[in-house]
DNA sequence: GTCTATACGTAGATAGAC
DNA sequence: GTCTATCTACGTATAGAC
């Protein structure tokens, strides 16, 4: 299985409940949004009690800080084994097509990915952002590599490489299953991001 | 002063404390969202007590529903001024130059319009999505004039639409005035989304 | 049209039994 | 580790005086 269709696993996460918990709240913050979502709805789609919940977190946030760390880490991840091997082209392609399709195939976790962190603290928020950066800085690469081998031609190479990583994030927004294949999306998005800036 | 940086005019909402209140509304509403916001906070924006509100608005639903058609019908009436003339390069790049700047100098309201659609209820959401159907058709349309006089080739016409469009919106989420200047951004995204078009 | 006061519901989180 | 019961705070919205 490639790294643009494999699933998010939560095995890693125990006991059962605690797990069951936070697939529920990513569901119910991709649905409603963090503020919106009550501890007893958390509760209830895992089948507990609202006082449950406080067994295996310590509050709502802290929920939504370890969905959000660990749906970061997995982009990061994606993007980073797609945009391994090749020619800059061939890196820039297997990266968006990878992010793309990881933003439609994961889009309930990309959305609270993407759309919740002004609800994390202070603290949380300097975490992910750490990842954030790290996302931004590969594509920047790939771009720098590209005309540095006079393959791409880039008049902007910070708002490219914004613009490249925005066109992926906003699948998370609009993407429903019925809106096609995330791996036919993928290859779109890849086509078009090397258009944007072939020579 | 061109359609690009025309600002947003409020002189049609009266009295005085009822427009207090819709822009106290739109810099809650885009800062911390819907959900997120209390009428109290509105209120006080407005320099007022919290039943006031309910004089001019007969509910916090309602005061988003008038802000986001506002918006909605800003945010067209704007594609369709730049999109009107010319060849289809060139009316492709004025709309997506405009929307573009738009979703910039405007982020706040372009916030509100582009991520509280779920917090409308199901008749005003039917209502702002009629609006949004019109902006898509006026980006498919020149993607269709452009294919058809053979000036554009676009392999998937409703994804590339999708796309071009998902571009500038994404801007909502992440402008700041301190990431640059809107009418350059729409520049620089005029020039992107023609090269995924250009044959 | 604005205020103070308040009704009424529900939110996040805790206490203590089992 | 889960439950029932509950605390305390705050949310939207209304009542009635001025």
């Amino acid at each position: 299985m490639s790294a643009v269709t494999s699933p998010l696993v939560w095995e890693h996460v125990q006991p059962a409940a605690a797990r069951r918990l936070l697939t529920g709240a990513i569901d119910a913050f991709a649905e409603r949004g963090f503020q919106a979502t009550t501890t007893r709805d958390i509760a209830s789609r895992a089948g507990m009690s609202p006082a449950a919940l406080y067994v295996h977190y310590p509050s709502k946030e802290r929920l939504l800080f370890e969905i959000s760390l660990y749906g970061h880490r997995a982009a990061l991840d994606v993007l980073r084994a797609a945009g391994t091997d090749g020619s800059p082209e061939e890196r820039l392609r297997g990266m968006v097509a990878a992010f793309t399709a990881w933003h439609a195939e994961h889009h309930t976790i990309a959305r609270v990915v993407q759309y919740e962190l002004a609800a994390l603290t202070p603290e949380h928020l300097a975490e992910v952002a750490v990842i954030r950066r790290a996302i931004s800085a590969e594509v920047e690469q790939v771009l720098a590599d590209g005309v540095a081998d006079a393959s791409f031609a880039v008049d902007d190479p910070p708002g490219t490489t914004l613009a490249v990583l925005s066109l992926a994030i906003d699948v998370a927004r609009w993407y429903t299953p019925h809106r096609g294949d995330p791996v036919a999306l993928g290859a779109l998005y890849a086509d078009l991001a090397h258009r944007m800036v072939q020579t």
